[in-house]
DNA sequence: CACCATGATTGCAACAGTTACACCGGACCG
DNA sequence: CGGTCCGGTGTAACTGTTGCAATCATGGTG
């Protein structure tokens, strides 16, 4: 465990028998110092647990780290949710929020928390995103002060606030056994994050506890993304048995997944039930409105980095592993089991274009990224 | 015009003929400075232009500003869309972005370049949100630099980048009188900005165009939102002639109108033509999709934060103020009108609805990904 | 009136980190 | 051999901040 941060630039120097001015140097990553000189320095800063102040007075400043490039448009509500719920928790101890990107300016040879120094936040909220679960990991190895939010690991030093839907994934799959479903399909990510193991689990949990078998060609791996919804209603109606019911964990894929029902004529939940996955709103947003196993992302944040800044003020010790239960919201996606599945069959003889179509007028060409 | 920041605290001191120790008090807001010397110590910091250096350097930290707590849900996909095209445009100076709520932690008496200074940033996107215009004004009126995003303002010394949808509101409008629609309702947010106005403006132009007579009682306020949605077409549906097509000014609200319509069995665009309004994706989400005029958000963020760190780098000089023209989607939510307006009759007689549609081409989709 | 206690302001000085400039030493080349 | 260049380092001067002491006004009390 580093020290207590409390070691200066001109201390480092005098340990090191150089100048102050080589010491920043260093830290800074100018390109004028020798290599074995700052590896000399950051090493020492390291053990020592440096942590720059400006004047006497420590930062207060908290950085949301992404591996890449962050917040996409196409990471949904997810993010918003979350951002609002940690600048709650900023508030209390008047911390400021930085967005980092890691891969941006980080160097080849440095530490994360060198990276994070040289940014002067003091302590950050690990937004890892698919399997990069590494970069908490490798955060948390260096002694960082900094916690992961909306995933998990196994690392003992690994500070997190995730969701658990074990449970709601059971009891979502159970509700469809005691509607009648006894082929229930089941639509996962292509990567398998900690998240979808859990779904997965309560999924098997559920069938296990009814005696249904478990059948592995009703598990789909889709891209998360309308897309991915599309294609696993595809799969499940070429299906030899076709499902009568569908688990699926994802929010955009859910809402792929209706939305093709509508263009198929499939009607929920008459003919097919539904449940589905959501992080905010996006389950009032479809026709019908999906009966989901919800996590609340404001709660994430807001936990996350009230944490992290009282665990900063020394009110906190000690490390936070939480799973946070998600809940169960009922809409009006799921019914008793039809007598009939639905079969590729009535979507291919529904499917002669005799639509009207819009006219498709050469389109304004796409603003690029130009200079102004 | 404030000077090139080149005081330090000492000059200050200095001229006024106190210490730099009260000086660093009255700037930082200490509760233990007499009021009248921190009123002279911000007053002179003001006129020289006073910029605090770490050491010797300069921050390179950007403020993104909202006017009080950023970032809620509903603000749908806008802000993620906004963020990442900021991020990419700090990038290649290398700034950093920090989250900045004004409500927060502003002194009262405290202008905005104090407090910006406090928070050590350079310069500031303002994103004002629905009629703070204001705030935006008052931060060019101090001469901090600063630039909106998304709004506007008459204020000359005002910098901005936002969107003209004038012109293709009144395509829009156009589009549908060319369908045969004549009695065509407009959904506008309660508290109109300039984005509104422009959606306003273009409407009436197309109306005018086209010699057909402006009824106010179709144009319809409501509160962005699902629920806006669908209060509008309640109204529609109850009017005594009712219109046969909506132009909805706001994503969620045209989400919220055509789930509305779904729910009441009303076929779009057979019964009833829709042209909704996107900031993203938001129209691939709905059923159908529904034809819009888009923002790009992720452009606004770019050309912001790149004209902003130009301008600091000294490489960009004088104002900016872009009026980015929008674009016109073409999707599946209008057609021809119908010989007779849907009325609130048909919506109760379907209300038991007969949900099995005729199905519909699936367009090709770009491939999406999405968090969690 | 003298005197002390109290609290509000302020200054001194020591601290934090950064950078311009000079210096040194070795490599390279004419 | 001498000049030139360049990578690397130190000196010193510069930022802003804060702990502690000093100062000052004020008011209550003997």
């Amino acid at each position: 465990m580093p020290g207590n941060g409390s070691i200066s630039v001109r201390q480092l120097a005098s340990k090191l028998g150089i100048s102050t001015a080589t010491v920043s140097r260093a830290l800074n990553n100018h390109p004028s110092v020798a290599p074995q000189t700052r590896a000399r320095v950051l090493e020492l800063a390291d053990a020592t647990g440096y942590m720059p102040r400006v004047g006497q007075r420590f930062s207060t400043n908290i950085g949301l780290v992404y591996p890449s490039h962050p917040v996409t448009p196409e990471f949904g509500s997810f993010e918003n949710a979350l951002l609002s719920g940690i600048m709650r928790g900023l508030a209390e101890h008047r911390y400021d929020l930085s967005l980092i990107e890691v891969d941006r300016d980080r160097a080849d040879d440095e530490s994360y928390t060198q990276f994070f120094r040289r940014k002067g936040v003091r302590g950050v909220i690990v937004r890892t995103i698919g399997p990069d679960a590494r970069l908490a990991e490798a955060i948390a190895d260096e002694g960082f002060p900094s916690i992961t939010v909306a995933d998990r690991s196994d690392q003992a030093n690994v500070n997190f606030i995730c969701s658990d839907s074990t449970r709601d994934s059971q009891r979502a799959v159970d509700h469809l056994i005691q509607l009648g479903h006894r082929r229930i399909a089941l639509v996962v990510h292509t990567v398998l994050d900690s998240d979808h193991l859990d779904r997965i689990d309560g999924y098997n949990r559920a069938l296990d506890l009814h005696g249904i078998n478990r059948d592995e060609s009703l598990v789909l791996r889709q891209p998360a993304g309308m897309e991915g919804g599309r294609l696993a209603l595809a799969q499940m109606l070429a299906h030899d048995e076709p499902p009568t019911a569908v688990f699926c964990t994802n929010p955009l894929t859910t809402v792929g997944l209706l939305h093709s029902c509508l263009e198929q004529g499939i009607v929920v939940p008459e003919q097919l039930s539904v449940i589905g996955f959501d992080d905010s709103d996006t389950r009032y947003h479809t026709f019908p409105r999906y009966t989901s196993v919800c996590q609340d992302a404001v709660q994430f944040g807001y936990e996350a980095s009230r944490w992290l800044t009282r665990s900063l003020e020394g009110i906190e010790g000690g490390s936070l592993r939480v799973h946070r239960p998600t809940n169960l919201s009922f809409n009006q996606s799921t019914g008793p089991a039809p007598a009939q599945p639905v079969r590729v069959a009535a979507a291919t003889r529904a499917s002669r274009p005799d639509r009207i179509r819009e006219p498709r007028p050469a389109a304004a060409e796409p603003e690029r990224f130009t200079g102004v």
